[in-house]
RNA sequence: GGGCGGUUAGCUCAGUGGUAGAGCAUCUCGUUUACACCGAGAGGGUCGGGGGUUCGAAACCCUCACCGCCCA
């Protein structure tokens, strides 16, 4: 017996047990059926599930046990990345507890040191998963930095090196001086913040005059090597090829035309430092400025300035400028201004400097053309459409990548030196130094990007460069499932390198799902405290209550908004399932394998069968489309609103009754709806809807399967009867019981008085029907008896149905006013309608242009608002006061 | 500055040319043995403003306003 409730706390880990030992995550079950293969986006070795992991991965899951029930041979293939920084910033801080620095020990020994990590506490994140439900292959998990993925990197930048695509170069980066690595441009986040716009006077050489720049680095002067001014700009023409003294260096850089700068803005002269600005470096570069570095690695001024400043932090040197400048009179003012400052990504806390360094850049012009061929071909295409456009943006205007990071975790880069700087570049270091005639070689000490090893993510974890049978069975691969925050991260790279190296694309369909915020609209940040913990809201309400409610908010276009009080309402939902099997159980409905839903003969179960059917085609038409939230709200709806409210509804009666034929017939309908809806149901809640697949049959011959591998229902659109029929009939057995229950309620008649029903001006087929349902219907509507008559009974309240008359003699009871009151209100309806469509069909320009259909339809709602409209006089002429 | 998206019931959102929908919230009634994490009934919107296309616009086009995000 079920209880009232179904507990998840109970059933969860243990269910997740099962599916694990039964072996159904495994791909490879089904040699000969249709793959179907679907990767992770890898999640940070160091991370913890967030709710944007749930939503990201409860799609995955639907989508993965959807088609493994459909019958495919489904591989959803998980795995971690490395997360260079991230993880080296976890284990420093660990070492730092202990008063250890990274730079105490050997590189080798700090590797090993997270490696330790890794194996102890890395990885935490896929066990949150499998609480979530997830079904992916976990024991083909991969990881990174493993070695077969190791060997995938090497093997890709010898490659592109060879290709000429991969070069060494000297430009600016954006560096962190806390880590002392270059970051990528995606990975610098510009946060506003208020600043000062500082004017500094420069005097010219060879003249009383002085060129004022303005500048929110007064400390970058110092590497000054140029003023420059709009060529045309009258106020400076006079200046263009003089020098300016620079103040506190005594260095003479020249004044120089060019339109970079802005005549309008500041003073029109802008001070070009090519070290430490990107726009500046341009500048640099066209006009052969000399390039002067003033920062250490660090962020301290270095030995490029006057000994004075020599070792002070960028921001203390800053006053110390601002103070000088001073003291010397050649300060002009200061402006308070709100700008942009480039922040590093993880902490937010450090300011990040462009600076001038050595990197290796991979040129992925080439790589991106091809990439945006493919989706321009609808080789790859986007879910939502309107993406490719952020994705072609973002390619057409693509830098070269810096794919080198001064970290000590991560791929080494695969290249070798000699003493006299040759460079030697292969896949492993014996190979080296063979090229290198047996040279002692060293090792570029750089790693390379984590986003370059998850570029290759999906031939690489299918076990490229080797030609496995993965490899040649799953790629491309069928879906990928990701947000949109990493389409350039991590999509369009996969694109690039996938289009490079297997000369096909990744993936058939990139779906894209929004951003989850608070159920305030807010976004969720650790800062603002609004982080809501998808594991609270599993160990609240359970599992299935969270997929459902991140499935129901997967709309196309919006962020979703998530809090407790919604997935409260998809727990409530469950309960509505678990109590509707209940009910099933208590009233002997018994799941049969010799059940044929096509011959059943009963109107209700014909019926019920019908609109089964509809909803398994619509739920599986939308989980095709990716229409998550169509897919949950037509399976949320066809359990509540229909199975639940009329068709349980419906058969009470029948259960009750002494008909056996019926009986037993209704109870194998029911029994046979419940299981549909535990497959149509699985996708999005596995674990409530494998209990009852389980629970229901625990006094019958088990499930030849656990529901997990069940079959997806499918052929239900092939019954072979018209069920045209079933469908207007109970249709009108649910309006004529609506009809009754809302005159109950307005005319205030006790729940408990039982009243009669009669149908006046009843057709032969609404006899037909009154009488096939008399039962069920005087059972939801509480009525007394059921009759058909010609006349109606004083003291009724009416209501129209079809060409008929429904009447509820109420005796004494009825109020005569209200009665009046209502059937005119309902009246001024009819009228306004028929006025509408009068209007309408009156219109020439509708009768000539519009399409036949159309017209014939609003002829035909014309004509019916006229019906009962003519009804509803006669019933109030009957009302008489 | 460029791009994308949004503006529909009190709230959150569906709805791509033919009489405006759901969930929550609200009001009324109800513990009738599946379910009060429930049932029955009811109220509530000139679909952001303006213009246009069309026989017909929440939907298509233009424009304005406000909000959000991405890029510079």
């Amino acid at each position: 017996m079920l209880d009232k409730t179904f507990n998840p706390q109970e059933v969860e880990s243990r269910i997740y047990q099962q599916w694990v030992q039964s072996g159904a995550f495994h791909v490879g079950r089904r040699p000969d059926a249709d793959p179907f293969c679907i990767v992770i986006p890898p999640p940070n070795v160091t991370g913890r599930l967030h709710i944007g992991h749930a939503l990201n991965n409860t799609l995955q899951d639907a989508v993965t046990r959807f088609q493994r029930m459909r019958g495919k041979d489904v591989l959803w293939q998980p795995g971690m990345d490395h997360a260079g920084i991230a993880t080296q910033l976890v284990v420093e801080r660990q070492l730092a507890a202990k008063q250890i620095k990274r730079t105490d020990m050997t590189r080798e020994e700090f590797v090993a040191k997270i490696w330790e990590w890794k194996e102890e506490s890395g990885g935490a994140i896929l066990d949150q998963l499998h609480r979530l439900g997830a079904s992916a292959d976990w024991d083909r998990a991969r990881f990174t930095m493993d070695e077969g993925l190791s060997r995938a990197v090497l093997k890709v930048f010898v490659t592109l090196y060879r290709q000429g695509l991969i070069k060494k170069d000297k430009r600016l980066v954006n560096w962190d001086p806390r880590l002392q690595t270059a970051v990528s441009d995606l990975e610098v986040e510009s946060i506003e913040m208020k600043g000062n716009l500082w004017y500094l006077r420069y005097p010219v050489e060879g003249t009383d005059e002085f060129i004022t720049v303005a500048t929110t680095r007064p400390e970058t002067m110092l590497g000054d090597t140029a003023v420059a001014v709009h060529p045309d700009n009258p106020k400076y023409q006079h200046l263009i090829g003089k020098q300016v003294k620079l103040p506190l260096c005594g260095r003479l850089i020249p004044i120089i035309a060019d339109e970079h700068a802005d005549p309008e803005k500041g003073t029109g002269a802008v001070k070009i430092t090519p070290a430490h600005d990107f726009d500046d470096f341009e500048v640099g570069r066209r006009h052969n400025l000399p390039m002067i570095n003033i920062l250490t690695k660090d962020g301290k001024l270095n030995d490029n300035v006057p000994e004075k400043y020599r070792g002070l932090d960028r921001f203390v040197a800053r006053k110390q400028i601002v103070a000088d400048f001073e003291e010397l009179g050649l300060f002009d003012k200061i402006e308070p201004i709100v700008h942009a400052v480039p922040h590093d990504e993880k902490t937010k806390t450090v300011v990040l400097e462009p600076y001038l360094t050595e990197q290796w850049y991979l040129n992925v012009k080439p790589l991106a053309e091809r990439a945006i061929k493919a989706v321009e071909d609808g080789r790859t295409k986007f879910v939502p459409e309107n993406w490719t456009g952020v994705y072609y943006n973002w390619l057409k205007n693509i830098q070269p990548w810096c794919i080198s990071r001064q970290l000590w975790w991560g791929h080494q880069i695969p290249v070798w030196y000699d003493d006299t700087g040759n460079i030697y570049v292969a896949e492993s270091e014996a190979e080296a130094v063979e090229q290198a005639g047996g040279k002692t070689l060293t090792r570029d000490t750089d790693v390379l990007d984590t986003w370059f090893s998850s570029a290759l993510w999906p031939f690489s974890t299918l076990g490229w460069p080797d030609e496995t049978a993965e490899l040649k069975r799953f790629y491309p691969t069928n879906v990928l499932i990701t947000g949109f925050d990493i389409i350039f991260f991590w999509v369009a790279r996969m694109m690039m390198m996938g289009l490079h190296f297997m000369d096909d694309v990744p993936f058939h369909t990139v779906y894209i799902h929004n951003r989850v915020l608070d159920e305030k609209g807010v976004k969720m940040s650790k800062t603002k405290g609004n982080v809501i913990d998808p594991l609270e809201l599993i160990d609240q309400f359970g599992a299935d209550a969270l997929r459902f409610t991140v499935c129901l908010a997967a709309g196309q276009t919006k962020d979703m908004r998530i809090g407790p009080a919604r997935v409260e309402v998809n727990r409530n939902f469950a309960t509505k399932l678990w109590n509707a099997a209940r009910f099933c159980e208590m009233n002997g409905c018994d799941t049969r394998e010799d059940f044929d839903p096509a011959k059943v003969t009963h109107t209700v179960n014909r019926w019920i069968v019908g609109e089964t059917a509809q909803a398994c085609l619509d739920i599986t038409g939308a989980l095709e489309t990716l229409r998550f939230n169509d897919a949950a709200s037509r399976a949320y709806h066809f359990v509540w609103d229909i199975y639940c409210d009329w068709y349980l509804e419906f058969i009470k009666p029948l259960l009750n009754g002494t008909d056996e034929g019926a009986k037993a017939e209704a109870r194998m309908t029911a029994a046979w709806v419940r299981d549909t809806v535990l497959k149509l149901l699985h996708p999005f809640m596995p674990y409530i809807t494998e209990e009852l697949w389980a629970r229901t049959v625990e006094h019958l011959t088990p499930r030849k399967t656990l529901l997990i591998e069940a079959e997806w229902p499918k052929g239900l659109e092939l019954l072979p009867w018209d069920n045209a029929g079933a469908l207007p009939e109970m249709r009108w057995v649910i309006d004529l019981v609506q009809g009754i229950r809302s005159i109950r309620s307005e005319m205030n008649v006790p729940p408990s008085a039982k009243i009669a029903l009669v149908l006046k001006d009843a057709s032969a087929e609404t006899k037909e029907r009154l009488d096939t349902h008399h039962s069920l219907i005087a059972t939801l509507g509480r009525l007394s008896t059921t009759a058909v008559a010609s006349i109606v009974p004083p003291g009724s309240a009416q209501f129209v149905i079809g060409e008929a008359v429904a009447a509820l003699p109420l005796g004494n009871v009825i109020d005569f006013a209200k009665e009046r009151a209502r059937l005119e209100k309902e009246l001024n309806k009819a009228n306004d309608e028929i006025a509408r469509f009068e209007a309408k069909l009156g219109n020439e320009q509708f009768v000539s242009r519009a399409p036949e259909d159309v017209l014939a339809e609003q002829r035909e709602k014309r004509a019916d608002a006229q019906a009962l409209a003519a009804r509803l006089k006669e019933a109030i002429a009957r009302v008489t006061i």
